[in-house]
DNA sequence: CACACGTGGCT
DNA sequence: TAGCCAAGTGT
């Protein structure tokens, strides 16, 4: 295994065939690729594009987004998923405008001091915002590299030689080093998918260990499959989110109670459970009886 | 550190 | 179709 021809062999193909994003346009700066980042936490590009054109239309700077109240980020955030990664954003934006000049800091340790980026999104911002060398490694990028690498149908979980893993693959060229961070994303998204690779169109399949070895079934322990979504305290607390959301003025509380049980609940305790949790995440605010967004 | 955290698309 | 999966993070 070569890994300069590997990432040869990527580079071109992202050149080729990647897809045209907005955040990847050359006069995008630095705060474009931090909100995008945070709306592609857990979420797909297709979902994020719209709400990503509209935000940063209305908040092109920190600051910008800063001076509005959280509620409205959450409100603006609408049905993304995740609504703390909103209240998390809008924190971001507040710490960048107060500490940081309203400039994105672009060393590593400075982004992961910023509220809802952890080491994907810190170094995602410093490669991608700043074109420094850093592996990136996402959950796309893992199973390229459990396929191709390591020979495995499907990655383990998240561990420290991921990053490794990743540098050992990474040019030593600061700007191939970015592109390839991209390309190894773009692939895992667009070819080496987790069901039904498509591997008449990949670029390194000639190097790959899990094709060379056959496919075989040998996917590593996964975590313990997700409670079921229907009828979860996560579901209730969508349902609190959305009727808050869609209001402009605030909602008595035993009104909110009584919408989060309609469409059916676990226990009778759930919606005040689901509604105390959303008060505790800073999601919701109570006052005088009533329920808004922060 | 295992777990909770939304929503929607795909097979 | 019920379950899997998706550019992770904070606690």
């Amino acid at each position: 295994m070569d890994a300069r021809q590997i990432s040869e062999a990527m580079n071109a193909w992202y050149a080729r065939a990647a897809r045209d994003l907005p955040w990847r346009s050359p006069d995008i700066d630095p705060w474009g690729v931090l909100v995008s980042e945070f709306m592609l936490q857990q979420t797909q590009v297709d979902r994020v594009l719209p709400r990503w054109l509209e935000w940063m239309e209305r908040w092109p700077r920190p600051s910008a987004l800063a001076a509005e109240e959280a509620g409205e980020a959450v409100r603006a955030w609408g049905r993304l998923g995740y609504p703390r990664r909103a209240l998390w954003l809008h924190r971001a934006a507040v710490e960048i405008a107060e500490r940081h000049g309203d400039r994105v800091p672009s060393d590593i340790d400075g982004l992961l001091a910023l509220t809802g980026i952890g080491p994907y999104t810190a170094r995602a911002v410093a490669a991608f915002a700043f074109g420094d060398r850093h592996p990136v490694v996402d959950t796309n990028t893992r199973r390229v590299i459990a396929r191709l690498v390591h020979g495995r149908a499907a990655a383990g979980m998240p561990s420290p030689r991921d990053l490794a893993d990743m540098e050992a693959l990474l040019p030593e060229d600061t700007r191939e080093a970015a592109v390839f961070n991209a390309a190894a994303m773009e692939l895992g998204a667009t070819v080496c998918t987790a069901r039904a690779p498509r591997c008449a169109e990949c670029p390194v399949a000639q190097w790959c260990e899990w094709r060379g070895a056959g496919y075989p079934d040998n996917a590593p322990q996964k975590r313990p499959r997700q409670a079921r979504f229907e009828g979860s305290d996560r579901q209730v607390r969508g349902r609190i989110m959305a009727l808050l959301r869609g209001a402009r003025d605030p909602i008595a509380v035993d009104e909110v109670i009584a919408a989060a049980g309609e469409g059916g609940v676990r226990d009778a305790a759930q919606p005040r459970r689901a509604y105390d949790s959303l008060i505790a995440d800073g999601l919701v605010v109570e006052f005088e009886g009533a329920a808004r967004l922060p």
